[in-house]
DNA sequence: CTTTACATGTAAGCCGTTACATGATTCT
DNA sequence: AGAATCATGTAACGGCTTACATGTAAAG
């Protein structure tokens, strides 16, 4: 049992899901392919944490259906209960900021401005699923913290802080260049 | 040439380290172990984007001390001028604030007690660094961009910004626990 | 007519962690 | 007496990415 494999028991923790669906679904917390992620299904299905039921369809490809089984709620609570490992961030652009003296300025700033572009449109991007919560209206109205929408609303509300002040960081060296 | 490498060699354009200072060096933009440096480093040699000189020592270890060649800070500014890749995060939390309504509250709360704690070390860490460079003095001061310590400077900015603001996320979302 | 979305799976290879191996000095 | 720091290296294993493989339907 890996950290991803739990990760997929708590997405199948508030809905059930196809492989296809929780690869698409687990991507904005954890970066994964859906070749990591079918045999670990496989895995957990065998270990009876989860268990999938066969959907035929004509006009797309059969799929399965995946569902979290008593036995996987009551390990994944136990999970949830432990000590989270520190967070693991792999940054090239801060390498590159390390030894950033030793290019000539208009690297620096197209660096930046693709930099701050990224960063802007992930704010577009995560301000875009906030509308999609019906709750939440420009971040105002709140989610009680029972509610299966409470997840969510946490995560895209640090999604957008740390978006926002990464971009604010981008401006802030660049304007530090132009000086 | 992975991104590792390259890294390296960003740390060695400001200054020679041997390879346990490295490991050290970049730690705190890209986990790495002595392990994975050390056979890299070889391979860095053999490609003459580095070089070493032994030196010996009585009461500690022998050690090699590296520097960068010419044509391995060519071959670092061409990189540095390729656009970056996007950032890679793996958050164990994150996982887990997806599904923290299944937990019970007194659980919730030391999850994120230790978070905040966590960012609350991170924090003190990063202003820590701060007082090691003369020119931050409580981070008024500014340095200029041409100076080998800007990209220490800039960095150490956004890793103070980022912990803040991740600090202020645990406190809000121990606020909406509470009532 | 090509790309994207849906849908599942395997194989090869690189990346990263843990463990094995050695050894002196300093701190607790 | 045991742990931490400095210092280098290899081996084994697990995690993650890229590529191989197949097939339909919708959208550009």
């Amino acid at each position: 049992m890996n950290t991803l494999s739990f990760g997929l028991l708590c997405i199948l923790a508030t809905h059930n899901y196809t492989g296809y669906e929780l690869m698409l679904k687990i991507q904005p917390f954890w970066q994964a392919k859906h070749s990591q992620i079918y045999p670990l299904l496989a895995a957990l299905v065998k270990e009876g944490l989860v268990l999938f039921e066969d959907v035929a369809q004509s006009d797309k490809p059969d799929k399965k259906i995946y569902s979290i089984t008593e036995k996987g709620l009551n390990e994944l609570k136990q999970w949830m209960a432990e000590s989270s490992a520190e967070p693991v961030t792999r940054d090239e652009m801060m390498l590159k900021a390390y030894c950033i003296s030793i290019v000539d300025v208009d690297v620096i700033q197209t660096l930046f401005d693709e930099q701050e572009q990224m960063y802007a449109n992930r704010l577009a991007k995560y301000k875009n699923y906030c509308e999609l919560i019906p709750k939440i209206d420009g971040g105002i109205a709140e989610i009680d913290f029972h509610s299966p929408q409470f997840g969510l609303y946490i995560i895209l509300k640090k999604a957008i802080m740390n978006a926002e002040v990464n971009l604010e960081w981008c401006r802030w060296v660049k304007s530090q260049i132009k000086k």
